[in-house]
DNA sequence: TGTACATCAGTGAACGCGCGTTCACTGATGTAC
DNA sequence: TGTACATCAGTGAACGCGCGTTCACTGATGTAC
């Protein structure tokens, strides 16, 4: 275990008396970062111990287990994706604006961390997180998709009479297949990011060239 | 090293001579299966030998390491892919129809072979495939699918003048998006496989309901 | 027809590694009296 | 103001496991003479 501190890449400081969650925020932070640069694969408890300093049993300190840091990634995860949509959202106007601005941040936010958003999104959930039930995790980002997608069909924009929740379904999925291809496949003949994400939305809820014009006269 | 044949779930027969060959093709059959039942994670090339009923030094009989099976494990997945669209395709007429045929059955094999489909599109590539350059795989099935989009596109379905090589892309992503997103969320609320890839493809192409109409009606 | 030999298909033991987790522990620091 | 003590933040050693890979080997079988 001495041979476990001697290679790491920093030694740690003890908190002060009362600051021990500081260590838990650490430990977060430090396996984001490992999932972002190699992957969640490579993400062990020791790793997570080694990057931050700190002797492997500190992690239980503050999680159960190994699931535990990693059910800690995720959910980080998603707030900082809900976090940059939010942010390209404001001071935006008119819903139509708003859908592009937001999926846009969203692929953004994908490509910038591709190994991150490969794993919030991967196969089998982390088991705290499987647990936690009905409320996956992005659930809370797909509504707020849907009340958009609403509020551009309600503004008249593309179809008419159209199953909103099919059609939020149809955009999130077309995103979420734009970025994972993107990320699996780096060398393909990728259109630019923008062609890519404004046709697809404009497409699938079927904005005309006439809507097209007269949002962008806007 | 003897724990591991009394814990294999079969014990093999030694191959006649010249038929050494013979355990190539088992141990990718066996390493599919164990992507497919347990995720590319889990296999390891004991694990692969195991499943065979032979010695996990057999393997570099064949191999020259573990990532040249997982290599092997991808090229066959393509395969099976291929050979499901191509399936799906015959005896169906109109490119229109053999379009949505293919992205169906696309669909189809990967929600069928969910681990499998993630492995294929997993994105660091094992190292054989990867040092094997530009043609990546699955770059053949979007050739396939480009040319039937340029048909469509000729046979005046949908709008005119459109970028076929966007257009593919949009259409190949989208499908790309939908079975991921199904296999990671199983319990959102999904439409219907069938009714998300036959809207994709219209809305993408911009089929008309006109369109749909003739082409249904035919 | 008999036999020596090369080849083929595969084995067995061993290696060092990083892993998750357990258990008993240590030493600084704030607090009650 | 001094001191005993509880608490807090974290450590160190050890465990058993499965892993990829190496090396020297074995035993059956076909073939040349």
């Amino acid at each position: 275990m001495s041979e476990d501190r001697s290679t790491a890449t920093r030694v740690r400081e003890r908190n002060r008396r009362g600051d021990g969650r500081r260590l838990q925020e650490d430990l977060v932070v430090a396996a984001v970062r490992l999932v972002e640069s190699h992957g969640h694969a490579q993400v062990s408890l020791r790793a997570v111990a080694r990057e931050v300093g700190v002797a492997p049993t500190s992690v239980y300190l503050h999680f159960d287990d190994v699931e535990g840091v990693l059910a800690a990634v995720m959910s980080r995860g998603f707030e900082e994706l809900a976090r940059s949509t939010t942010r390209a959202a404001s001071g935006v106007d008119g819903p139509l604006e708003e859908l592009r601005a937001r999926m846009f941040a969203y692929c953004r936010f994908a490509l910038e961390h591709p190994r991150l958003y490969e794993f919030m999104f991967r196969g089998d959930l982390p088991g705290p997180v499987a647990r936690e039930g009905v409320d996956t995790p992005g659930l809370r980002s797909f509504a707020t998709l849907h009340t958009l997608v609403e509020r551009v069909v309600g503004a008249g924009i593309g179809r008419s009479h159209e199953d909103s929740h099919l059609l939020a379904t149809l955009v999130w999925t077309s995103m979420h297949g734009l970025v994972l291809a993107r990320i699996s496949r780096p060398t393909f003949a990728w259109a630019p990011l923008e062609v890519l994400v404004r046709e697809s939305i404009d497409r699938l809820l079927g904005v005309t060239l006439d809507a097209k014009g007269a949002v962008n006269a806007k």
